[in-house]
DNA sequence: TTGATTGTTCAATTTAGTTTGAACTCTCTG
DNA sequence: CAGAGAGTTCAAACTAAATTGAACAATCAA
């Protein structure tokens, strides 16, 4: 009789919160959703592996955020999936070493976009050539080159970026 | 009698677009606003200095935009501003030095957060002591040593990056 | 001082991106 | 095979962020 409401039983206590909240402001500064902060949050403060379910229960998001957030999550290597012994559940934990992280992001996210400025500087440096005016066309093969050492030293950092990172 | 309506004479041409899409889908990756890459896009590819009405006309954004817009690339030092001798008003250069452009980039949009992200952990120190169940307490102060590591190596990768990307 | 020119500000609007939730698939169990 | 539980998908609703544009300030010239 009384007793707790339900869907009270699950609410993150303030300290939880605290730490969920310093994720959301960090995940905006790599141009990841919200959802994804909060998710990893609350895995890097519990204890034990979570279930889609107590994820949505604890920070009262819908199953469609948390299992769209749990996905970007896995692709960048930064939850692992544990199977729940009986139970049919998967538990998700979160990975802390910040060299997988990183490695995560780079990948997923920093990489593709080089390869794909790489194509676009190609595309560029075809289209200058063409240009009939020789003084614009000597401008332009000079920006195209300074563009080329950009992605070069792009190409350079990555490596020594994981390497630091990488304790 | 005839001839080109107005607005029409100050549009870019077909190699200006390609590079101002490029440097939009470049500035969208750092979480910087499209107008940004627009600006420095056209400016990175013009051989003169232009003005505020240039960049107005020749994107067809507002002056609003583009006036912000030259204000944030001014605070990362991605523009600098030049004198247009007789004429009022001033004419805007871009940056075009990769060491400078990141420099600008890591000491206005990554050192601020790093900073607030130390703050921030500092706080969640203080409140992790105050728990009481033992192991709880103690997992949360292995969860916050971990953030602290996390952000000296983040303090110590950065000036490293500048001098790789400094040539 | 008045009018013209350049650039800034910010409330309202528009746009882009995120979240929701209902419908769906898959798999396991009885 | 029917039904229940776990997780996914995606169109629609919502929210956050960027852009507009009109009013404003500042500066200069006559």
């Amino acid at each position: 009789m009384g007793g707790m409401p339900d869907g009270e039983q699950y609410k993150m206590d303030p300290l939880e919160c605290q730490v969920v909240a310093m994720f959301v402001d960090g995940v905006r500064v790599l141009g990841l959703p919200r959802s994804i902060g909060e998710i990893y949050g609350l895995l890097f403060i519990s204890q034990t592996g979570l279930s889609l379910d107590d994820i949505v229960q604890r920070l009262g998001i819908s199953k469609g955020s948390a299992s769209q957030g749990l996905r970007t999550l896995k692709s960048l290597g930064a939850v692992r999936e544990t199977d729940g012994g009986a139970d049919r559940r998967t538990y998700y934990e979160p990975a802390i070493e910040l060299k997988r992280l990183a490695g995560g992001f780079i990948r997923e996210q920093i990489r593709p976009h080089l390869e794909n400025g790489k194509t676009k500087i190609d595309r560029l440096a075809l289209s200058a050539r063409e240009i009939e005016d020789p003084e614009r066309r000597k401008f332009l093969g000079e920006r195209v080159e300074r563009l080329e050492n950009w992605m070069r030293s792009g190409g350079r950092v990555l490596p020594v970026l994981q390497k630091l990172l990488g304790q």
